[in-house]
DNA sequence: ACGCGATTATGCACTTCTGCGGCGGGGTTG
DNA sequence: CAACCCCGCCGCAGAAGTGCATAATCGCGT
């Protein structure tokens, strides 16, 4: 059984191309690093590296061989991540807070149970009311959300939400589609009932439209969606809903003032708390995804 | 970066129970195994064995962490395979001859893919004709063969070969079913034709139905299947194929006279070249697997 | 053509690790 | 109860590994 501790050489020095620049990255000396590979190559047998004026380059055996040591080192990474947990007791339950219509696809993604195979002592929960809900309060740790900053709250801009102005299939066949944002008026709109007049979206319409009664309101986004596949009224939604409904067309691209940046959000007493943290970190490094999901 | 030498201690110690028995197994002294043990409990900062007077026991957190330090010598193990295969040259063609109806149930299994990936460089080419291949001339490296031995060939038992007298449905239906196998006579009987008179089937059906005139005779196993299932006649056939066939029903249970052994065969010079080896090695391992494609 | 910088390879002193032998303890079996 | 076996732990001497300093090699730019 040969020395596993030389794995590390060698893929420090496919990686970094030379000895004294892989011995850097380990904080050993170059001798070291020479040595040990020079071991690792007689144990195997086999010449692992070409030795060139300008460094160590692989050869073809070595470059076969580097895939499997990868894996190793990743097994590796996988035992330590599950040692830090240990150390750093990530154990419990993350409330996690989102508008509803995201929780769907949070779940069906992939992203949960990924979450869950990196840190399986944790649990995620989703939260979500027909209210947002105060993480002062501490009725959940973290939530997404693509409103106006709460000056209170700290966290990360996650993937951007996009806004635009939706109708029904059958609206736009029977009536057409406005022709600008100043046509808006001419529309039966759909929008939020006074529970959510200080939404931007609210204020939008009342801004672009004013004096014109809405036609339908409601007091959830997923309430709008539903209105306007009614065809009730054309009215603003999310991109990233309004795009997902067949039944819905797109009839005035995004708008600017209603565009937001989505942001994980956390109260800053518990930000640095080690589960938060960790929840932190792997949405950060899951961003491509996240973005999908949010998109 | 801790030592990853000493999950090999952490491993052996977990099977064996004990410092001196797991040096043992490693070829060590038990003092370094139990310095060793305790050093990667230090760098972890947790205890991962209890001490006891019987000797180790793991605690919680080191059968937590099991699991992650096997998938680690897994991979290592992999690693160790890829030399292995490089130093014994384990590249080129494997040609493999079976009969013509276990060819699909093989490459539909996971058999092969997982050859593939143990054997990366190592390529099966499946061979096939309407007479046995002469191994002895090269026409294939390794056969699967349940007939009677070839005395040239050398090989190992892999799976029960099973045979049984079946009939289609429809036939059942209209004619019923032979009450013994003193009874087939009185039944129009499918076998195979001069070609394979001396196949155990032909000599079968001679011995237990002289006289009688087959009412379909086929050049192949899979022609009986076909011939079974028109509703020809009835006839014996491997119990592989026939419970595999929804029309068909098995009216005589295991013939003993036609069942043999399913062995894997090579010619005696080949079995010893690596690649041969190989390939015996991997089939003899997943032979759970093999039996489930004989059954 | 020649020096500069970056690289690999090696000699030497020092540190660390390993194996051996021995000790003490706790079961188990006559 | 006593002998025995298997166990973990520890001190010591020898073996192996490590770092530092240095030599040797090669490409590149001036």
């Amino acid at each position: 059984m040969f020395d596993w501790n030389d794995l590390k050489y060698f893929l420090a020095v496919a990686r970094h191309q030379s000895t004294i620049a892989a011995g850097k990255s380990l904080g050993l000396s170059q001798s070291t690093v020479q040595r040990r590979l020079a071991e690792l190559e007689r144990a195997i047998g086999q010449p692992l590296v070409e030795r060139r004026p300008s460094g160590y380059r692989l050869t073809k055996f070595g470059e076969e061989l580097l895939p499997h040591a990868e894996r190793i080192e990743a097994a590796v990474t996988d035992f330590e991540r599950r040692i830090n947990d240990e150390a750093h007791d990530l154990t419990g339950v993350i409330r996690v807070t989102c508008p509803e219509p995201i929780i769907g696809r949070m779940t069906k993604s992939a992203l949960i149970e990924r979450f869950q195979a990196r840190h399986p002592k944790l649990r995620i929960e989703f939260v979500t009311s027909d209210r947002y809900l105060d993480l002062s309060k501490g009725e959940a740790d973290v939530a997404f959300r693509s409103g106006d900053t709460d000056d209170e709250l700290v966290g990360r801009k996650v993937a951007d939400s996009i806004w635009a102005v939706y109708a029904s299939r059958s609206y736009v066949e029977q009536h057409g589609r406005p022709a600008a944002v100043s046509d808006l008026p001419n529309h039966p709109l759909v929008g939020f009932d006074e529970t959510l007049s200080m939404h931007r979206a609210s204020i939008w319409l009342r801004d672009v439209a004013p004096e014109v009664k809405m036609s339908a309101r409601t007091n959830s986004v997923l309430g709008l969606v539903y209105a306007v596949k009614s065809g009730l009224g054309i009215g603003p939604l999310p991109a990233s809903l309004g795009d997902a409904e067949p039944d819905l067309v797109r009839v005035l691209g995004p708008i600017q003032e209603l565009s937001r940046s989505w942001r994980l959000l956390a109260h800053p007493d518990l930000r640095r708390v080690p589960r938060i943290a960790a929840f932190f970190d792997f949405i950060l490094a899951e961003r491509e995804l996240v973005k999908t999901i949010l998109a």
